[in-house]
DNA sequence: TTAAAATAGTTGATTTTATCAACTATATAC
DNA sequence: GTATATAGTTGATAAAATCAACTATTTTAA
């Protein structure tokens, strides 16, 4: 057998057996470090996906938030302080749940949100270089049908274990 | 604006700007969180793809794992550390290289080989449930593209920073 | 042929993230 | 009106990533 060097790279993408977890852990890490590069000086350094829906959807709850992104609710309580430390987003009461708070961004925020977007925009680009109109909705659409092929099992395992 | 609730969940899929980052990331988490569960009462909780990646290629580096699975070597030497305490790899001299280790799977790691295996095999196989034989390669053919887009600005953003 | 640079691996310190139980306050269901 | 469920918070802990500094080799190239 071929012995694998530095050289000699493993690549996942080329067996069909490999867990698919490997490729999209790959390809998230890939995509998000390029983000953080792109992104580094513009006083964020995490969390520009929670940023950007956050801004995207102008109000939302942090449980939402959490459901959204599959992130437990106690680390999206440090995420939101964390952003609004920086002065991007703040808490709003929720009129209708004095549960819950609407988390909106703030002029500093909204400010940033263009370039993040624009950050995205240009990494989905790349990510779809060479693919035609038809492969690129084809792509968008199996991963939608993979998400929910995956879901059917994930429901049972919840994201906050401690129910 | 309709006002997102629990209820009303946001699906990063259903939107053709969300960050593809989102979704590999969402994707990884489903599939590894179903194998965690699968793996858990193997005497083995976290790394599975690393062992899987060393039974596959029986003999392997420290520094070839971390570039294949985009993980800085020091982590790897903790991960490295961690399955040699559950006595399932081991660090071998290599001949060519006395710097180096050439990973392998003790006999207790063989034997869990397979378990893995079938644990991926069968995620794959849910993960790509209704998928046509040709939609299943177009996917694979699709994400490899994207991984070679994606490594053109990987390259310049080292995994290891402290170069 | 040796000095300089690069590479494989390790360690320690630190930061970031995830995780879970326990808690308050409010809302919903029966 | 009491049960239960939900949104959010906190504290403690564990897991992961990160980086600099280090040893021991190997490679480069003067």
């Amino acid at each position: 057998m071929m012995l694998p060097t530095q050289k000699n790279k493993i690549n996942p993408f080329e067996s069909k057996e490999s867990p698919l977890s490997l490729m999209f852990n790959m390809l998230y890490k890939k995509y998000d470090h390029a983000a953080e590069q792109e992104l580094y000086h513009a006083d964020l350094e995490r969390y520009f996906y929670v940023l950007g829906l956050i801004c995207k959807h102008q109000e939302i709850t942090q449980q939402c938030l959490a459901n959204c992104l599959q992130i437990d609710k106690a680390t999206m309580v440090r995420i939101i302080d964390y952003l609004t430390e920086k002065d991007l987003v703040k808490r709003n009461p929720h009129n209708e749940d004095r549960r819950a708070y609407l988390i909106s961004a703030t002029a500093k925020g909204i400010k940033l949100a263009p370039k993040i977007e624009a950050t995205f925009s240009q990494l989905n680009k790349l990510a779809f270089k060479g693919f035609s109109a038809e492969e690129k909705k084809m792509f968008l659409e199996l991963m939608n049908r993979m998400d929910n092929n995956l879901s059917d099992v994930a429901s049972n395992i919840p994201v906050q274990k401690n129910k």
